[in-house]
DNA sequence: CGTGAAATCGTGGGCGC
DNA sequence: GCGCCCACGATTTCACG
């Protein structure tokens, strides 16, 4: 790690991601509101520290805002779904992609299996969601759709800072 | 909706989210770090009345928390995956429910169709995904499980104060 | 990376509509 | 009831060691 060299000579230096900022990232994953004060004595650092971490790791692209987390039911749109999208062809059309522009679709994905897109939508009730259907077969690459509806969450959460290592080693008894 | 009165007697009263919360509730779900003084010119309101709409949504639960959004991928948890879970009789079993505590679980829900349960993961490698679904399997409760990885992610968000109208509309016609 | 200072912001109370 | 003005305390954020 001492050649700094070559590409990456962005306006950040190509730093690693160390203990402290994972640290740091995990508290601001579930609460971004605490303030640099706190969040220093949380890692054990003053909050010009912290600060400058923080910006660091935002030009970096780690941090990619953040955001407010609404309650999607209290909000008029109890109704949560995924709906698996097979196309014809390869369906990264821009006409797929114009979903996005409806506030209803929160997420979209290629997938691999039978299905070509994964969308995560969430609706005001199941006419709204009969409606979006309608939308999504009306695009002519859309050959079939298989939808999912959640009828409980239990855990919702943006991307967490830690990983189990645990999960990468012994696999071979199985 | 004159009555005002029985449960819901909360700290804050039963007020309606109206179309001014709903431009300040869109701003903050994308970008919940400017300050009340420019989310108030935005909407055309004073720094100090947003303040109190703010309190009021969070006191409410309309406004779940505010926290960064990490991007998996730099944090070292490049792939994605959509786990379908088919149980033995009802899946909501606490041993089930336990695997929120791996940070690589970011979602558990309960659904409809042939699955159970649709959990959502984000781990460091194919090997690391192995080693989740092996102790997915572990759970004497699964029966079987179906994996959708993520190729590429075109969107990706919290859910949204808009509602598009028009889908609860005029379906008739199909 | 810590210290200190300056600018900005959050936040409660009081008034007016 | 609801929003604006004002003021104080806290926080962000900069320059320097």
């Amino acid at each position: 790690m001492q050649k700094t060299d070559s590409l990456q000579k962005r306006a950040f230096p190509p730093r690693e991601i160390d203990a402290t900022d994972r640290k740091i990232l995990g508290e601001l994953a579930r609460d971004a509101s605490v303030s640099f004060a706190r969040l220093g004595e949380a890692v054990g650092l003053s909050a010009p520290a912290v600060h400058e971490r923080v910006k660091r790791l935002k030009a970096q692209g780690v941090i990619r805002g953040t955001v407010a987390h609404l309650d999607g039911a209290r909000l008029g749109k109890p109704l949560l779904a995924f709906v698996h999208v097979t196309t014809k062809g390869w369906g990264k059309t821009r006409a797929l992609m114009s979903l996005a522009d409806l506030p209803e679709v929160e997420e979209i994905h290629s997938a691999t299996g039978d299905t070509c897109l994964i969308i995560k939508v969430r609706v005001a009730s199941s006419l709204a969601l009969e409606g979006l259907l309608s939308r999504i077969y009306d695009l002519p690459e859309v050959r079939a759709t298989q939808t999912y509806v959640a009828l409980s969450t239990h855990l919702e959460r943006s991307p967490q800072a830690e990983v189990t290592q645990a999960l990468e080693e012994a696999e071979t008894l199985r």
